[in-house]
DNA sequence: TATTTAATTCAGTTTATACTAAACGTATTC
DNA sequence: GAATACGTTTAGTATAAACTGAATTAAATA
């Protein structure tokens, strides 16, 4: 391959990778991700183990974790033991998929401990001091409560205004066309 | 203090500091803003020590880049040489701190690789085979520009629409009053 | 059934990062 | 101007996460 265009490549899979390094992803994940975007055919483990310059249990493992985002898919071809992977192009669809996955989990721990915490301050107070510190307690959690709420009903708003994608939310905050 | 209240505390800024690590901050910082957020008062460098159970130089760089981010204010009291610190309690605000200074240069960087990539994929060309692929990647790199500007058009116009809170977000996403 | 070829798993190593504790700098008070 | 009371910086340490390389499992073919 030309030299200048596989200097692009390996300059953009470094920047997925660090991309990926900094949304809490592995830097591996990230390269893996890039080498196959940026791949006009589907790629093997092997070859993603030279392109994207990885082991292959890494490749092994972060493929899957790709997969389970929905930001590759894989492909079997018949008589052929290898799987194959292509991208996802559709970044709505992968923000989503990442939405899904990563946060739902971890962000439904986050209002549990809220609830918790709340839940505990409102047991009992014996002292009018303590029934204060009760009180200022409550309105506190009670707001990040509410915030967490309002922010899981933004979330999912938008996630639902990309059903209706094509025709709403890409017009909405773009001025290009897209895909 | 009662001590279920004081359970309470430590059970939420446990949990803060779970979220923080959670979303790529280090743990100290959620446990600091969560020790912050629960207290009436302001809170000095030494109470937070004592709150938060983190030393006392992590105290000082964790809460100088809660400041930053907007999540804490500092605050002077004449005759005293401590700093106390309270927590800001719009959520929305802090968002809008944590994406400016977090994602801004981080996002701008990303789109920069992008750019790069594509610039020298596109400089030559000497064979046809080579020609095409420069092609595939500039559909491919081209797309990727646009959903980063896209998205970059939806968190400022998120961020717009904080300007107009209270009429506006916080009634189209929620069914609760908020604050 | 043995051999080849693939993907997965796992033990060990590396690396990055956050944290602690102590030293330091600085300003106020006696 | 010495002592005190802060916040900050830094050197060292601990820890967790990711990656490598090798062993292992699984599947297909001979």
């Amino acid at each position: 391959m030309n030299t200048t265009l596989s200097h692009a490549r390996q300059n953009f899979i470094q920047g997925m990778s660090r991309i990926s390094h900094f949304w809490g992803f592995p830097r591996a994940m990230g390269a893996i991700f890039g080498a196959i975007y940026l791949s006009p055919e589907a790629l093997s483990l092997d070859e993603l183990v030279e392109q994207a310059a990885v082991s292959k249990g890494a490749i092994s493992t972060n493929v899957r974790q790709l997969e389970r985002l929905g930001m590759v898919h894989k492909h079997i071809r018949i008589g052929d033991r290898k799987d194959y992977y292509t991208a996802e192009t559709d970044f709505w669809k992968i923000i989503k998929g990442i939405l899904r996955e990563r946060e739902k989990n971890e962000f439904n721990a986050a209002l549990r401990t809220v609830d918790e915490s709340l839940a505990l301050s409102q047991s009992e107070n014996s002292t009018p001091e303590e029934a204060e510190l009760a009180a200022f307690y409550k309105t506190r959690l009670e707001a990040m409560q509410r915030f967490f709420h309002n922010l899981d009903n933004l979330v999912a708003t938008v996630m639902a205004l990309d059903e209706l994608r094509q025709t709403t939310i890409q017009r909405l905050f773009s001025n290009t066309s897209d895909q």
